[in-house]
DNA sequence: TACTGTGATACTTGGGCGTTATCAGTGGTC
DNA sequence: GACCACTGATAACGCCCAAGTATCACAGTA
């Protein structure tokens, strides 16, 4: 017995007359006199009185009417759900990501995505790069933005380059070299650096390391915190002078960035594990492609 | 598409393999290739990675495994409940009846009736005799114990005679009848007497009329009550003699019951509506009609 | 490199489903 | 009350689809 059966026996019950019930269908009235039949012996319950002319549900035939209704509204649903997931219309999406060089979009982006495909369940992790490395590789996350890290990326891992940022000094405004429009490197070899800890990021903390070498001195590190936002808390303070990517500053940042030259850059990537590419994660990274082109990520 | 498919599918999703899922499902392993193929093409979506030797299921087959497998557990409920309806193991049973004559054992018989089909949702609905005939004739009730009625009772409806009960004289203990083994009527001549009201029973009230007419007196009715506890308070009162049926003598009655000569005899009967015989209502009726032949229904 | 085991494909075959033709029973009508 | 209209059941037939067999392409393995 299969599907078939049932749609037969739902079209004679709720017309309660097999011509009439076959003419629905489209069929010859014999096949559903032999389904309804099919159905009887097989559940050894009668579900139709065809006495006196008159075609009449028995209890048995009620409870298989409203089951069958049950039944077939499952099943729509699942070919729904099933189409829906397909398409990306609906499943999860966990986004890993860092704050700060993401902050200029995520919140738009997202906002967007939702509207789009207001059935996907986006969950969000903020962690720093390597966390975030790390998570995916377990697939505890469908995708992430993250800096590139130095170690070569678990396999399975994919990218996509999303921006190159400049570094720069951040500088209060009183500052000698907040004037300049760019600032050599070696210009920084007597200041104390503001630096964010190398295990927040070992891309750019190695970078900026490596680019005081190539100008010909040791860095003197004053600060190495964990977060962006108390590098540049030490530079409001005097400490020294901060080495960050642009992204940081916002408008309401009351301090002034000058970029660094030979200007090193860090890049931002989305990544995403093959494993777990699930259609929702494909729309997302459509939709950053899409505004990518767009321009749309960063504004101006 | 068909349950066909939707089985085909599950068993590969679950085995993750074509030809370990055509051995369970002892089929040859190209019709489960060609049965997957045709629900991705008609859904439009693939549900199984068969890349690199590993079959793997893409997010739209792991959605539908999951609603597959709620699918056949509603499939498999449905047909449950058919098959329990059919059997009168699962259904509705309302039954109307009147108080004193069922009382000795109708607490007895639904509480074997629930043992046996726990299932079956029980409705009780305590009327009189004509009440109970109207509400049967309506659909309301799909079963009836009561008296049957002289007017000709609607189509439809059969009944199953249970008992034939003999009318006594109550009397209190004191009076001068209390002490005879049979009372003949026309000694009744004198006497007030205290009858059910006839609305309340047309064949019984009519029945004691027609008994004192043939022993040659027309009846003093003292009182005519609608409550058949109201004509033993009457009694005990001292206000006259009660014509009742012999089940109203419970052992706490304190009065004597005396039977009447030439005996005449009201039946009690079970009454159900042909429209409205379902399974659990045959149920009923064959445990009745086993315990009148076990001698069940009255003790002794 | 040969082997084993996978799923896909091509072709054949048998059973199942729908068809037409017909029957039996019921209810309405003159 | 005989006929008619219409119901659902039954029988016989034919076609199509699903399952079977045989085989292929491919991948992982010894």
């Amino acid at each position: 017995m299969d599907l078939r059966h049932l749609r037969y026996f739902q079209a004679v019950a709720e017309e309660l007359s097999y011509s009439r019930a076959a003419e629905r269908l489209r069929i010859a009235q014999p096949a559903l006199s032999r389904a309804v039949q099919e159905i009887e012996s097989e559940l050894g319950a009668s579900l139709l009185d065809r006495n006196r002319r008159r075609v009449s549900l028995t209890p048995a035939g009620q409870v298989l009417l409203r089951e069958t209704a049950i039944i077939f509204e499952r099943w729509e649903e699942a070919m729904r759900r099933v189409r829906r997931t397909a398409a990306g219309e609906e499943g999860e999406l966990r986004l890993g990501y860092i704050g700060p060089p993401t902050q200029p979009f995520l919140g738009r982006l997202l906002a967007e995505y939702r509207r789009r495909y207001p059935r996907v369940a986006v969950h969000l992790e903020e962690r720093t790069p390597e966390r975030v490395w790390e998570m995916l590789a377990k697939g505890r996350l469908s995708a992430a933005f993250t800096r590139p890290v130095s170690a070569t990326p678990a396999s399975g891992l994919r990218t996509l380059l999303l921006r190159q940022e400049r570094f720069g000094a951040a500088v209060p405004p009183s500052h000698p070299l907040a004037s300049r429009r760019s600032i050599p490197w070696k210009l920084l070899a007597r200041e104390p650096l503001i630096v964010l800890a190398r295990r927040e990021g070992v891309g750019s903390h190695d970078g900026i390391l490596a680019a005081c070498r190539a100008a010909g001195f040791a860095p003197r590190l004053a600060y190495t915190p964990s977060l962006i936002g108390t590098v540049l808390s030490y530079v409001e303070a005097g400490a020294g002078v901060g080495i960050v990517p642009e992204s940081v500053f916002a408008p309401e940042v009351p301090l002034r960035f000058v970029p660094l030259h030979p200007a090193i850059t860090i890049p931002l990537v989305l990544v995403w594990n093959e494993n777990e590419d699930t259609p929702a994660v494909q729309r997302f990274r459509d939709l950053i492609v899409e505004w990518q082109k767009e321009r749309k990520l960063w504004k101006g």
